[in-house]
RNA sequence: AGGCGCGUAGCUCAGUUGGUUAGAGCGCUGCCUUGACAUGGCAGAGGUCGGCGGUUCGAAUCCGCCCGUGCCUACCA
């Protein structure tokens, strides 16, 4: 073996060979257990989001299968309707290409070529991730199949009345063209400004205080074009007389009545609300209590159309906001303008500002479908973990919008609605279906609708749609309810709750049992990662590496904000001055389950994945260690625990247990603490650097030799099999040489079962002697290091006042304690007896002593005893002023004080004999 | 504005139902290339658990208020 771990040698060709042997299907016969894959996006490419999630659900899925669970982890890719189209498009504007050019189906068709070329990338990935999808099931959101499932969803939504087509204000985006959801709106902070008007009043108004005009503020002039009404609170007295009035819009030169409504709040502004119901979703709903009508100022491009006064057409917002206020300015009109924040809604995926715009389109009825998935986790059919986010989920369902589901692009589920001439709708799967269906003549022209239905929509069709419905097949009835679903808090709208809802609705079963919600990963200052801050960071240069100039050109290519370029490149050669080392994927698993703690966002620290890589390091050097000294281990021949072993086997079986109790909980951090704890603390620094010098001791026995060896190959065994669901890689590299040293043979790690704390007995005895053994050897050990004794520098080790217990335990572990605390002889003084000028430590009752001879000097060594006195006083005082308490004695449990007046009763021992100790030293100083 | 979090060692984070001396990793200090590993070993330093008040025999833990910070939802034009 190699004198360090290189992941690079091993981990493709193992994936391969995984993948080669079908491993990843589910097999054998016992319990179901089914993980849904949050669907990538098919065009694209792994991110540290991706790679934290698929490392959580491959942990669980590898620990289920090795339970001996019928796993299923099914790949699946998503369309991803709005981000493919936009990705293509791009791609076609640098040919100078227009999607308009090509036409709907020859650009349809250059996206299913994109898909042919680009959609192995995240594939590709994924397998470098290690996860142990099955392939053999991919599905994507566009096959065959799942659109049947769509088309039949959408189709019996819309014939039990819970999908409708109508007119609406929609969130509008004007760049690409399309409506999009509520959820797709982000509303970003923005400094804008707030302009105050005057509309003149007719017919010779006035307000109360002889003013012949109304102010009103907005921080959108511009649609000032189409107000229809100023509003002003019923209650408001500077107005009384002005509701039923007009006042006459500037520039429009129009009059719109002043109407009366709670909206309006008195205490903002001028109390007086300019009311533009086509363009703002407040004035909307205040216009249909009014009966305004709704006047439309813009076209689809979001440019000023026919309904405006000539001079303002064809302008967009933005020159008509110039054009508005500068006009207004002049006629006398504008009163003041203020710098205001404000909150400004732009579309996820374009940036560009939503305007809310009356158009057609489809909808679905969603309180219906939202009642009985927040009945299903109120009542607990469905579990989030962490618990918190039930009271989100709650939230959002308890004030669910209508939700819009069409869209106005290309790429996607094209919606199976059909029209007439008159514009009745007709619903089915084909135009066919649809004749049929309605019993249509032949001379009756049907036209398609031309618009796509979200990509969310087919998302939430997924836990079913992917096990074959509509169909009644044996994997719905085996897989559905799946068990866990692993995501992010990101997404729990978006996906999860339509999941919920849908699956609810269409099979009468819930999608999930349990769902793990995990935090985003932010880079190491915390800050989200994102494309145009350049901080984003590539999974895989954290598997293979990458050179400073490759991370450089990676962050600063296809900016939409080439300026940041030099920002980026700055701040990138600060954090990574040599690039990436590469840390193969094994550290990066365990780094992300380290780091997965109760839902709270991971900052990626970089430290954490290099000492991650240093722990494969060291359970590589572990292993060869073994493998070194057991090469001669004759499984048959006679061989006797010794209590190290007992000790050890002990510990792996508590270990077992914990590691058990962290999974079942979806502690990955604790599992991955306590694999890393064990590995490295117990296994590394105690069980085998005691094991030397009893393998090296020619008066052990051969008995006692063989039990170690055995036994040092049966736990690390275990301990490659415990490890396994978060490092695939190295442990399966590892135990293909460990395992058959123990007879056992197998093609995989991944198909053995997985350790049981039965297996490796509890031993409190053996456990008790080595605890002791450890505390005498780090005491000698603290003793040296204080008193700077050289490492080769060998002691005399003089003990007294113990017990029968003390004598044996010593006597049993002797060879061990003369290595580790580097000793050369052990003298056993009589209680009575008069010790040389020595450096004292205690176990318990037992003085542990080195004697001075000229290596410790006293001065230090009465420092030490002071620290330690110190702090033994502290204790003594703390505690016996607990005891002095009447109130604690009389009050806390008697087991309690029990406890705490034997604590006392032992630091006054120690403190007397640290204060002796010190007595001594100081006459000798 | 409302809701949900968070604030523990220099940094990143654990800390189950209140009850030994509040832990880990990284970083830091000193010593050490001893026959698995310097991607290592041994020893060590470092915390008034954001602040104030309350409940309790006892609070990092429970309650209230405040400060700081993050996210989500809604939004005053």
């Amino acid at each position: 073996m190699d004198s360090s771990f290189d992941p690079h040698a091993i981990e493709q060709s193992l994936y391969s060979s995984w993948e080669a042997a079908d491993y990843f299907a589910p097999a054998g016969n016992g319990p179901s257990y089914c993980v849904l894959i949050p669907p990538p996006n098919v065009t694209g490419t792994l991110h540290m989001g991706h790679a934290f999630n698929q490392t959580l659900m491959d942990t669980l899925i590898r620990y289920q299968r090795m339970k001996g669970s019928r796993t299923l982890w099914q790949m699946g890719t998503d369309h991803a309707g709005i981000a493919t189209q936009m990705l293509v498009e791009r791609q076609l504007n640098e040919q100078g290409i227009k999607r308009h050019d090509l036409g709907r189906s020859e650009f349809i068709e250059r996206v299913w070529q994109w898909r042919a070329e680009s959609g192995g990338t995240i594939e590709q990935q994924i397998r470098r991730m290690g996860s142990s999808l099955d392939w053999s099931r991919d599905r994507f959101t566009m096959d065959d199949d799942y659109a049947r499932a769509v088309q039949q969803v959408f189709e019996t939504l819309y014939d039990e009345g819970l999908i409708y087509r109508g007119q609406r204000l929609v969130n509008w985006d004007p760049q690409l063209g399309t409506a999009i959801s509520d959820l797709e709106v982000e509303n970003t902070d923005e400094q804008g400004h707030m302009w105050h008007f005057r509309y003149p009043l007719a017919e010779g108004l006035k307000t109360a205080d002889g003013a012949d005009y109304l102010t009103v503020a907005t921080t959108r002039p511009e649609t000032m074009l189409g107000d229809t009404a100023v509003a002003v609170h019923p209650d408001d007295p500077r107005y009384q007389g002005l509701v039923g009035g007009r006042v006459i819009l500037p520039l429009a030169n129009r009059e719109i009545p002043i109407i009366a409504d709670d909206y309006v709040d008195m205490e903002f502004g001028t109390g007086c609300v300019k009311i533009t119901p086509a363009h703002d979703f407040n004035d909307n709903e205040v216009g249909q209590r009014h009966g305004l009508p709704l006047l439309n100022i813009f076209t689809t491009e979001a440019r000023i159309n026919t309904n405006a006064p000539e001079p303002y057409q064809g302008l967009s917002r933005e020159e008509a906001r110039r054009t508005v206020v500068a006009d207004l300015d002049n006629a006398g009109l504008l009163e003041r303008i203020e710098d205001h924040a404000l909150k400004v809604p732009r579309g996820d995926r374009s940036g560009a500002i939503i305007e809310p715009l009356l158009t057609d389109q489809w909808f679905v009825k969603i309180a219906p479908l939202a009642e009985p998935a927040v009945a299903a986790v109120e009542n607990g059919d469905i579990e989030f973990v962490p618990k918190q986010y039930e009271n989100v989920y709650f939230a959002w369902m308890r004030n669910i919008q209508d939700w819009c589901i069409s869209r106005q692009q290309w790429w996607g589920h094209q919606i199976p609605a059909y029209y007439d001439d008159q514009g009745n709708i007709y619903v089915a799967a084909s135009e066919d279906a649809a004749r049929q269906k309605y019993q249509l003549d032949d001379h009756v022209q049907l036209r398609r609708d031309e618009d796509v239905l979200e990509t969310w929509f087919s998302s939430a069709l997924w836990p079913f749609a992917t096990l074959g419905w509509p169909d009644e097949t044996a994997d719905l009835d085996t897989y559905l309810p799946t068990d866990t679903l692993i995501t992010g808090h990101d997404i729990i709208f978006f996906w999860v709750a339509r999941m919920i809802m849908m699956t609810l609705h269409f099979t009468q079963r819930i999608p999930f049992k349990t769902v793990y919600i995990h935090g985003l990963v932010r880079d190491a200052d915390g800050q989200k990662m994102s494309k145009t801050k350049g901080n984003g960071l590539d999974p895989l240069d954290f598997i293979d590496g990458v050179s400073l100039e490759d991370l450089l050109d990676k962050r600063t290519q296809s900016l939409t904000q080439p300026k940041m370029a030099e920002r980026i490149a700055k701040t990138t050669r600060k954090d990574f001055p040599e690039g990436i080392p590469s840390y193969g994927t094994d550290a990066l698993r365990f780094t992300f389950c380290a780091l997965a703690t109760t839902g709270r966002d991971v900052r990626f620290d970089l430290s954490r994945i290099e000492s991650n890589r240093n722990f494969c390091n060291k359970l590589w050097n572990a292993t060869k260690f073994v493998l070194i000294n057991t090469e001669d281990l004759d499984l048959q021949a006679e061989m006797e625990l010794s209590p190290i072993d007992r000790w050890m086997q002990s510990k792996c079986h508590t270990l077992i247990n914990e590691l058990e109790f962290a999974l079942s909980t979806y502690r990955f951090d604790i599992f991955a603490a306590r694999i890393h704890e064990f590995a490295w603390h117990e296994y590394c620094d105690w069980y085998v650097e005691l094991s030397k010098p009893m393998l090296w001791d020619d008066n052990i026995s051969p008995a006692v030799k063989n039990g170690i060896r055995h036994s040092l190959l049966e736990v690390l065994e275990a301990l490659l099999r415990l490890a396994h669901p978060v490092m695939p890689f190295i442990t399966e590299t590892l135990w293909q040489q460990v395992a058959p040293r123990l007879q056992r043979q197998s093609d995989s790690i991944m198909v053995q079962a997985y350790p049981m704390a039965t297996d490796y007995p509890l031993d409190e005895a053996a456990e008790a002697q080595i605890e002791w053994l450890k505390a005498v050897i780090s005491a000698v050990r603290n003793i040296r290091g204080e008193a700077d004794i050289k490492p080769k520098q060998s002691v005399k080790l003089l003990l007294q006042h113990g017990n029968a217990e003390d004598r044996e335990r010593a006597a049993a572990t002797e060879s061990m304690l003369q290595r580790l605390a580097h000793v050369d002889t052990l003298e056993w003084l009589a209680d009575d007896a008069e010790a040389p000028p020595h450096a004292l430590a205690l176990v318990g009752d037992l003085k542990v002593m080195v004697p001075l001879a000229g290596l410790i000097d006293i001065g230090a060594e009465i420092a030490r005893l002071n620290k330690e006195l110190d702090k033994v006083q502290q204790d003594l005082q703390r505690i016996n002023a607990k005891l002095s308490n009447e109130n604690f004695v009389g009050k806390a449990p008697a087991e309690v004080v029990a406890k705490e007046k034997e604590k006392a009763a032992d630091l006054e021992t120690r403190q007397v004999a640290l204060q002796e100790q010190r007595a001594k030293l100081e006459k000798l100083a």
